[in-house]
DNA sequence: AAACGGTTATCAATTAATGATAATCCTGAG
DNA sequence: CTCAGGATTATCATTAATTGATAACCGTTT
């Protein structure tokens, strides 16, 4: 690991934890010495990628805001998705989201909210490990070999069967259907979005309570898996 | 320079065009050979800080997205910024912003637009050069000695004269005024934001047509100056 | 007042970046 | 269908950069 992984892996530490961080606490989450960490967040400061808090104490820059509009701006995968997850909530009823797969987390890169009282919610820049939830489960499902061996080189063992268990039966259905794997009560289901070239971009995923799904867990499904097609079609 | 700086320049880089780019120009934008500028982009993809378009071109990549929340979240500067912007907005029935020094650029991270039909527009993420403009003038007019010396180290000693000048009035004035330097008849005025210790943190702007302003001058800029300062206080 | 926990600055040893070169892959033209 | 041009990837000896132990330095707390 060179350099340039050490300093990346101090931002994007610094961006999961989601309060302001100190020197010697992401030194030690990044296993390095606070020494080098302090010197990368100096670098990182003069690029504006990251901003100095209250007491010696580090966090996002707002280069962060410049980046963001550069990822959203002309990108056909986020155009398409918001309308494809209005009508998918609006047939549904349900909280609907695009999630990406990001190293070894599910980020969460848009969502809609369902209109409902009793609502599950997503947030925009939600982050999950990608090993349970049905979303993590389609992402892994769906990626590349190198990238799944990638994503679960950091976890353990068991962490690594379990979440490489039923994956062949979630590509034959399509589809990945969890319930109560992350929340109590939360049903969940997620589908592959592909691009033109067969390549997986993000997965669709619609999470409800549970109460409201028993009827219609097949029919919800469905509706997933048809919208995350129709919006990879819309890709190049 | 070293190897982190090169790779940082090339994401910044790529954030400031807006729009996917090729190894090729990137590296020629950041003055490095391809090989290297290559390799980088490599990295930056396996972190998901940039992600492949079509045709071989680059963009900001997902983590971007978790990035920005980071920097949103816990900001005591972005939290309070929205209701002083607002108030101002409603006060002046212009538009209003927050920017930031951003090494070269000053940066808008949050802005209310004007209610009016005829209004001048920022965008969140938007940046322009620290050279001309009541925003980017105010910013180097309170800044440190050192952080003025790095926003102008790479412009031509014209320009460098351009931006100086006439500093010390903004200074004494506690706002800055232009009218028609960017964009043609746009008027704008500019007040520094300070924390607790005394320290620049972003500048709050007005900007307004030309027409609008000609009665109130005056009046705007003390509006501008004050929100400023009643945000500063509310910092730590 | 002094001890503590943390952040900053320094510098010789050494590891990792560099970039010229070549292979490869597209894409469009003959 | 093949070839040429322009781009992206991969390779590897050279060299310049990171590294991290150490120590100084703050600001709080005891």
């Amino acid at each position: 690991m060179g350099p340039s992984d050490r300093m990346l892996a101090l931002l994007c530490c610094l961006a999961n934890q989601g309060r302001p961080m100190t020197v010697k606490s992401l030194a030690e989450l990044t296993s390095q010495p606070v020494s080098t960490a302090y010197r990368h967040l100096r670098q990182l400061l003069a690029w504006g990628m990251v901003s100095e808090r209250e007491g010696g104490t580090y966090a996002p820059g707002p280069q962060a805001v410049r980046l963001q509009q550069g990822f959203e701006q002309r990108n056909d995968l986020l155009q398409w998705a918001r309308p494809v997850l209005t009508e998918l909530t609006d047939i549904t009823q349900e909280s609907s989201a695009l999630l990406m797969a990001v190293r070894d987390h599910a980020l969460c890169v848009e969502m809609i909210d369902s209109p409902q009282p009793l609502r599950c919610c997503y947030h925009r820049g939600q982050v999950q490990p990608l090993l349970k939830g049905a979303s993590a489960r389609a992402l892994l499902a769906f990626m590349s070999e190198e990238e799944r061996e990638m994503a679960l080189t950091l976890r353990t063992e068991a962490e690594r069967d379990e979440a490489q268990a039923g994956l062949e039966s979630i590509r034959a259905e399509g589809v990945a259907i969890s319930l109560g794997e992350i929340d109590q009560g939360v049903w969940g289901a997620s589908a592959p979005v592909f691009n033109g070239r067969g390549r997986l971009k993000a997965v669709i995923s619609v999470m409800a309570p549970e109460a409201r799904t028993r009827q219609r867990t097949a029919w919800l499904a469905e509706q997933t898996r048809q919208s995350a097609q129709r919006l990879g079609e819309l890709l190049e």
